[in-house]
DNA sequence: CGCTATAATATTGTATGACAAATAAACACG
DNA sequence: CGTGTTTATTTGTCATACAATATTATAGCG
């Protein structure tokens, strides 16, 4: 039994990872009991043992298992994961993509809230200059959807929080990545192109002005349109009621 | 040179991953261009191929670099993790805890407002069921952070969105994890534990009224103190106006 | 008989060597 | 100069061997 099985997959141990989390998600082995051994594994899926090794390598590393030498892997008390993934999100869904804005609308808004009570004057300074940029894209033609980006987080490191910080910008690739992939023709229009500058100054404003509030709901407005500019429509988190408009009765 | 080093640390891969995507991290290593050999780490590391394979392993899950045949791995575009992790976070750090606590209140408060709008009987039910364990397992002189946990996940499910739900989760598990780290000496005091229940009581009346923003307010009030419970101040995301104080002018 | 120290044993951790597969780069050829 | 072919390098997978480790069984002792 010399070589490789057939070369029908060049990935292996993603199969196998896969196929072994799906069935402990479904509790198909006792939590704190150990799974069979390496040799068993790799003998049911018809690989190496090197493959399982590589396969139980991601559970651990995942939380999901926790392997002690001669015991075997356990698989740890449900919820207890080491990590936060996105990969079972399928990009055309447009569920799964709705959730996932408005995931990002909620952590988003929030950012800005504290931005507003915590920025320095270099946030904003950073901040200007990016809307800057996108100016002077739509005046050369192009889209601008760097500088579009760098605003958004810099809105993240303006909350002064670094761990969300570093979670929006996983959401933000996460959102991009899912909508480049839902939609290649991508909206080039100038004139939403406009109205989304329109929303980031108002963005700037409510934040240099130090009003978390507005903030919060300028961010939301954001969002909340340009989501339907991808066609969807979500719940904006802070409640139907007040969408646009700001505070005062 | 057979045999392993030396046996001083038991997990060699995870050892050398860390420095790797530190070195990646830092920018050590051009993105778009692949890292060293395998056989060439190996040599550097002073270990085997086996544990450099392992090692990217996981650099590859994340979504740090991705390997070509003849090519190596090569790092790719920052910002394109698969993974959001909080490894790095120190258990013992004031500072981290207080984040960390941040982007939980940010995230449940709204996570609550969506529930005010989106729940159905069977949620509040649930709710309910789990509010009264609390309060027996107070009667009976127990702590009840079992259903107390529950009942936090009862809201990430309410919110409709499984996206959050399992971002909420993850969340929880980590802040509990963290604080169980922090403080063994968990507050045993019974009126604390009580108050904690009419916070609760008063989440649930307003997700239960349809009141998202008596919700999020709610939420944020309840993990403010939680937060002062742990001897920790955190900033409120939606602003530091309008503390504990609901919407009527 | 019950408790503790020791040995047997199964399982993971790591090392090593071999070969297959894939592909970028060098090369040959028209 | 462009294009197809060979070559070389690197990853992917397999197989085997031994070390480390902790569970379990066993033996020894009070």
């Amino acid at each position: 039994m010399a070589g490789p099985i057939k070369s029908d997959a060049h990935k292996l141990p993603e199969k196998v990872a896969r196929i072994l989390a799906g069935e402990i998600g479904q509790g198909r082995f006792v939590t704190g009991k150990p799974l069979p051994p390496e040799s068993e594994l790799a003998e049911r899926f018809g690989v190496s043992r090197t493959v399982i090794r590589e396969a139980l390598a991601r559970l651990k590393y995942d939380g999901l298992v926790e392997s002690r030498p001669r015991v075997g892997a356990i698989v740890v008390p449900a919820g207890q994961r080491r990590a936060f993934r996105l990969d079972s999100l399928d990009p055309k869904s447009g569920q799964d993509l709705r959730n996932l804005y408005e995931l990002r609308a909620l952590v988003e808004s929030g950012a800005a809230a504290l931005a507003a009570v915590r920025h320095g004057a270099k946030d904003i300074e950073r901040m200007e200059k990016h809307l800057a940029s996108i100016d002077q894209a739509l005046e050369t033609g192009r889209l601008g959807a760097s500088p579009d980006l760098a605003f958004h987080r810099d809105l993240a490191t303006a909350s002064g929080n670094p761990v969300l910080d570093d979670f929006m910008r996983f959401l933000n690739t996460k959102v991009s990545g899912m909508i480049r992939m839902a939609r290649r023709k991508s909206n080039q229009d100038p004139v939403l192109a406009a109205m989304v500058q329109d929303e980031h100054r108002e963005i700037l404003e409510a934040v240099g002005s130090g009003d978390s509030e507005r903030a919060r709901r300028a961010v939301l407005s954001h969002m909340q349109k340009g989501a339907l500019r991808q066609g969807l429509e979500i719940v904006i988190p802070g409640g139907p009621r007040d969408l646009g408009r700001h505070l005062e009765p």
